[in-house]
RNA sequence: GGAGAGAUGGCCGAGCUGGCUGAAGGCGCUCGCCUGCUAAGCGAGUGUGGGGUGAAAGCUCCACCGAGGGUUCGAAUCCCUCUCUCUCCGCCA
């Protein structure tokens, strides 16, 4: 969320970077109702003080046993005057922040501008992709020929895009979190968390997953709860509500969730394999910091993502989006792609953005520098670091051998057992 | 699921027979004094959000004692609903 002042004096400004979002907003009716609230607000506290300097001097009355009924009788009136306007206050309120939550974040100076994911420049590319004598096969064939990948039975046992992995192929799962885990929490100092898969309204709301994309998370029937679609959603909202100390920041969080996605809208998109399932598991990473470091946190953070790909040894590259590809809460993201050679592309494997102050505003984190009056804004970050089913399908895809095995990478097979290969 | 207790400022903790209580007292923190050092002691200050005014410091007003409603001229204090925490019983991974 914006603030509100920012808004009131910036319309044009927010109007401009709505559009090269390709979004809008009534910012009229915000300026007429901004203009109505404030009119009424001041009516109202006039009003109120009245009723407290009268009030006290009711009361004195009534101690020296005068008669003050004409007075009550007067505030009697006030009162009623009072509740009709902060009844209308309170509509005008609502509607401003609808208006409001509604609008997506301001996208920093140094993102280009563009339409779609056709104008994200490429920052880098890094690895070599390897050569393949005969066709590559796609991940889902290679899992399912192992036996670690069985979408026949995961679509008995719940529906489409859920998946089941076996054997080595849960194993190797298992690994993979542990082993982006450990270089977080031992090598980038991040904090791991084990956090609640299901949230609350407030808590989606603090991340801007709510009100405006309800449709695409999962909701308990009969609860005011969803599955979680990120880590994000928990850990950003750690310290929701809070004052932080200065010294506390910059905080960072790293945790391996689930999540959960109704992809409403993405009917025939990536129908086969693991690359878009309504349950996949992530480890995400997210920083709570100062404004002026969120830049800097910004570039650790996309190289702690990194990190895995470069041990994996996977080929990728690191995109700048545009300001119309863009997710609502952003004012700057990198997208990192790794190669997926039976597809012949890369694939999205992490995400991470800079919010600014869009999530605390909302989440009301704040802090306070040491010092110095008043509280200020965090800024909040995230990045996938990585994606765990399409690191995955990855290397099931980059690894593949002739006779249908797949060589585990060299940093991964400590957290195999040893193991160097997944053969049938 | 049944019975009871509670939720107050950064923390602890009064107030809860309605009226100088934004809120006693203590701790913590900041600044100053004192002091071989440290500790102790003394003095002052120390919440958040939103209006108005001002270049700013500031001044001023409104709101906030878990959340939302209600009663009242007036609510931290009375009533209702909800949420959460704790204790006991039951059930259970």
């Amino acid at each position: 969320m914006l603030e509100i002042k920012f808004v009131r004096q910036n319309l044009s400004e927010v109007e401009k970077s709505l559009s090269t979002r390709g979004n809008t907003a009534d910012l009229e009716t915000f300026k007429a109702r901004d203009a109505m609230r404030r009119e009424i607000l001041h009516e109202a506290e006039g009003l109120k003080h009245r009723r407290n300097v009268v009030s006290e001097q009711i009361a004195d009355m009534k101690k020296k046993g005068e008669d003050a009924e004409s007075m009550v009788l007067e505030m009697r009136e006030v009162s009623g005057k009072i509740k009709e306007l902060d009844k209308s206050l309170s509509e005008h309120e609502e509607a401003i922040m609808t208006i409001l939550m509604g609008i997506p974040n301001i996208p920093h100076t140094s993102v280009p501008v563009g339409k779609n994911e056709s104008d994200n420049p490429v920052m880098k590319q890094v690895g070599k992709c390897p050569d393949f004598d005969s066709d590559p096969k796609p991940h889902w064939e290679v899992g399912e020929n192992l036996g670690i990948l069985d979408f026949e039975r995961a679509s008995k046992i719940t529906g489409a895009r859920f998946p089941l992995y076996l054997g080595a192929g849960a194993k190797l799962e298992r690994a993979l979190i542990s082993f982006m885990l450990d270089i977080h929490t031992m090598e980038h100092g991040y904090k791991e968390a084990l956090p609640p898969f299901i949230v609350n309204r407030q808590t989606m709301t603090g991340t801007a997953q709510l009100p405006k994309f309800e449709e695409d998370l999962f909701k308990l029937e009969g609860w005011d709860y969803f599955l979680i679609p990120t880590a994000e959603v928990p850990l950003t909202n750690i310290h929701q509500g809070e004052i932080l100390d200065e010294g506390m920041l910059p905080r960072y969080y790293t945790a391996y969730t689930p999540c959960f996605r109704s992809e409403a809208g993405s009917y025939g998109k990536d129908t086969r394999g693991l690359i878009r399932q309504h349950q996949f598991n992530k480890v995400e990473l997210v920083k709570i910091c100062s404004p002026e470091t969120s830049y800097d946190e910004l570039e650790s953070l996309l190289s702690n993502a990194e990190t895995i790909l470069k041990r994996l040894e996977l080929p990728y590259q690191v995109l700048t989006l545009c300001t119309g590809d863009m997710g609502f809460a952003a004012s700057k993201t990198y997208d990192i792609e790794v190669w997926m050679p039976a597809q012949g592309v890369y694939r999205e494997i992490s995400s991470c953005s800079n919010c600014e102050s869009f999530q605390a505003r909302r989440a009301n984190i704040r802090f306070r520098r040491k010092g110095k009056k008043g509280t200020e804004l965090a800024h909040t970050l995230n990045g996938s670091g990585l994606a765990v089913g399409r690191t995955f399908a990855a290397i099931l895809e980059n690894y593949q051998q002739p006779d249908g095995s797949v060589i585990i990478p060299d940093a991964l097979r400590t957290y195999m057992g040893g193991l160097e290969k997944i053969e049938v």
